[in-house]
DNA sequence: TGCTAATATATCAAATATGATATAGAACAG
DNA sequence: CTGTTCTATATCATATTTGATATATTAGCA
């Protein structure tokens, strides 16, 4: 992996670590760490189409800080809350699905 | 949703409360469960297929427990761990991705 | 039957994620 | 420029999720 994206993702709370962790990291943690950039990706998209951060975050009792956090890949953004903002953006599970698979 | 459902989900933990606040679960809420028993019941036929509950936990630095409760659908467990557990297992993204696209 | 491996349940302290709040920055209209 | 709306960043007390441990239960086999 390149610096530049190593940087990307620090700046972002990753705990990279060091490059040599960073490298250590295994196929799993890298491909869990893909999903929840492609569903951040996915969601920004969504909602910029339909609605303010504050809009969804109401719609999900959530805070629009916490929604920015979502569609920036924020580290401390689990899965869990991006597929209930997926969800409450209207995506079906078929989305979302297709969402998870599109990564690699 | 029937009595032996809700029954069901009651014993393990889903905090749906009275019959009217189960009633009350969004649209959302209720996919977001649906999902949650999807990955649970594809988990644990991956799991069978190839190795103990506890091989897969040391794979993923988890607990025997914590998968006993993950394949159970537990609801102390998080789709991040549900997740990270398919990856454990070899799952792909377009596995997992088809389950989710597959609820409902 | 007894023995063993596998799975399930209970508890808990520590780690992580949460929504809330305050506030800063950006984009843009008037 | 000034005001307004939207988005980003920082902090934090609370809530949830975690792995670990102990132990109970189950399943299968000699």
């Amino acid at each position: 992996m390149d610096q530049a994206k190593r940087e990307r993702l620090e700046a972002k709370g990753w705990k990279v670590g060091s490059v040599s962790d960073f490298l250590d990291l295994t196929a799993e943690e890298s491909v869990l760490v893909e999903i929840k950039l492609a569903l951040s990706q996915n969601l920004k998209e969504r909602r910029q189409r339909l609605m303010t951060q504050s809009e969804l975050a109401s719609k999900m009792s959530s805070s629009q800080p916490r929604i920015a956090k979502a569609e920036n890949g924020d580290a401390s953004v689990s899965i869990e809350l991006l597929i209930r903002a997926m969800l409450a953006t209207g995506a079906t599970p078929q989305d979302i699905g297709q969402v998870i698979a599109g990564v690699r």
